[in-house]
DNA sequence: CTTTATCATGAAAACGTTTTACAGAAAAGA
DNA sequence: TCTTTTCTGTAAAACGTTTTCATGATAAAG
């Protein structure tokens, strides 16, 4: 229970608080030898800086919030190790908020953020209405867009280009100039889902085919493996199974697959099928599953290096919006 | 960057700043007139209490902190979406710590806990020494283990019996009364490995048979799907398959399913296969895994109903070690 | 009416840092 | 020797809350 604060580690120092204070935080301002005096009694006392007397003098905290969509989606899950990774590196606390996609909870992590008075905050918004961010950006919270395109230029944002990552699905399944081709996807509401769907048919128009009708959308309320093999059932219920099925992320693929196989219908020979994200478990599957790969990790470290840079050198700072390219993964279950 | 202040709200209610403290932290003090006015004034300046301030005078701040080994497995996915669900509802922050088993690392988040002056902590202790959360303790700041049983009975901790779980998944694959049983595990230095070890000879004791013969341990240095797919490879090109496997996580097992499908052996007509943990993949794979599973959301809730009960009633709180029991899920992949 | 109890509010002192302005001492230049 | 400059270090004032104690006002009791 006992806080060694900063005025007993001066005392046992023989020195004043403020020097304590230039020990912790502009070193190179005392002498070696007192310096070197306050450090033993740093050690001998087990000090450790009150971090929240700090900023409130400071004026500014060493944490920054990251709010993201589904924490269980081993998508986000890489994201939030690579933001973990980078602050934790510069000595930076991650508080975390899971939106569930749910506007409110969203909301409600916001404000704990903004109580907390975060340096900055990492956000994969749920929705498209950003106003929010605005209104952080007034209170000098710094706000870095992961996953998600910023539209202003004052903004930092770090995304993957699914037009490209839906365009090269879907020329990879060409390759087998197969007839029909299904896109499982979850709600179009859905930014990511949407441009997949974009980037697909100019795959279509570039091979000289009419998206409208060699591409049949398959819309899912959910993006699990459950939908996937639900998709799959009512393809085959239904006798119209395509030559390819393009799948808007593994979860959804790896249902599918699951479906097929149980019906007797081989992967790829009778069915090609991708996905996307490249999530682990999609090399572990009875028939690996090719998928397009997103630097997921780097999304996570990137945005954090963006978000600590505007922070630490707000002068500086040039805002960036970065966008990475997909990487085709072929496995075993397209010809 | 305009922070609005309390005094600034007191201004605008025409009260004084003490009594704008009370609207916020015992409402009931003050009267009803006073109440609105005060409330009207913090929605027109859009005021936001400083986290900071508040923590510093108060001596406790509305955070706490979760250290987990690997946020990339499923299972410690599941137990940090549990615990954030309890502190958000409950107006707490979740400082995020993610140890990747590295005790230097789990030092340093420790660390940055200390710092933060966080209430509570929430651990998976990454290895057997247990001393630094003793100096937690005395330093004010509670601590509960998670999936961890704790030594003391002055600490609560939140754990699945995993002897238990080895001996119900081990009785499972008795039934079939298999010759030969391979036990595919990670390092048996870690505790869950061990104890679902013990669990599985108790479980073939039980039925008459010596665990040093009817058991085999192949113990690999990862848990993930390749480290299970080597596993059957390697128990293939020995020629020495068993009649069942029991792998001490899913994504062992989901690895040696690959392995085994792949060299042309029926699961389970040939080998019956049970895997640990239950996460989302072992239903979605082309043989759905039996699998043993734990509550573990439920283990991230309670710990953290436990962990904010300790903070909120020091007096009347008893500690509690909790114990919960695995459960069997029968799939395709036993018989 | 006075006295006492009850209640709502205010004034001011913390909480543990950081930072600004400044003072002494030592070193350097004249 | 005297001024100027450079180093080190200090004293004290913040930062935005919470909380204790006191105070005045109102209501209840005598």
């Amino acid at each position: 229970m006992s806080s060694v604060s900063i005025k007993e580690v001066a005392a046992r120092a023989g020195v004043s608080p403020g020097t304590v204070s230039n020990v912790l935080n502009r070193p190179e301002k005392v002498a070696a030898a007192t310096r070197e005096r306050v450090e033993q009694a740093i050690r001998d006392l087990g000090f450790v800086r009150h971090g929240s007397a700090s900023s409130l003098r400071a004026g500014h905290s060493r944490t920054v919030g990251l709010s993201v969509i589904d924490i269980g989606n081993p998508f986000f899950t890489d994201v939030a190790a690579g933001v973990e990774e980078v602050a934790s590196e510069r000595g930076y606390a991650v508080i975390l908020g899971n939106s569930s996609g749910d506007r409110l909870k969203e909301e409600r992590n916001l404000l704990v953020f903004a109580e907390q008075r975060v340096r900055g905050v990492l956000i994969t918004p749920s929705g498209p209405d950003l106003t929010r961010l605005g209104q952080l950006k007034e209170r000098g919270i710094n706000v870095v867009l992961v996953d998600h395109p910023a539209e202003r230029s004052d903004q930092c944002s770090v995304a993957v280009d699914d037009v490209v990552g839906g365009s090269t699905a879907v020329a990879h399944l060409l390759e087998a100039d197969p007839g029909r081709i299904a896109y499982v996807t979850g709600p179009l509401a859905v930014r990511q889902c949407a441009d997949r769907l974009i980037g697909a048919g100019q795959a279509l128009a570039a091979a000289g085919r009419d998206p409208a009708r060699a591409l049949e959308e398959i819309e899912m309320s959910a993006m699990n493996a459950r939908s996937g093999q639900q998709a799959a059932e009512k393809l085959i219920a239904e006798g119209r199974l395509p030559d390819a099925v393009f799948c808007a992320n593994d979860l959804l693929a790896l249902g599918m697959l699951r479906g097929l196989l149980q019906a007797g219908v081989r992967v790829p020979e009778d069915v090609s099928l991708i996905g996307y994200d490249d999530i682990d478990f999609a090399s572990a599957s009875a028939v690996s599953l090719s998928s397009i790969r997103q630097p997921t990790h780097r999304l996570g470290r990137v945005a954090t290096e963006l978000l600590l840079d505007e922070c630490d050198n707000p002068a500086s700072h040039a805002h960036q919006q970065i966008m990475f390219q997909p990487e085709l993964i072929v496995r075993e279950s397209t010809r």
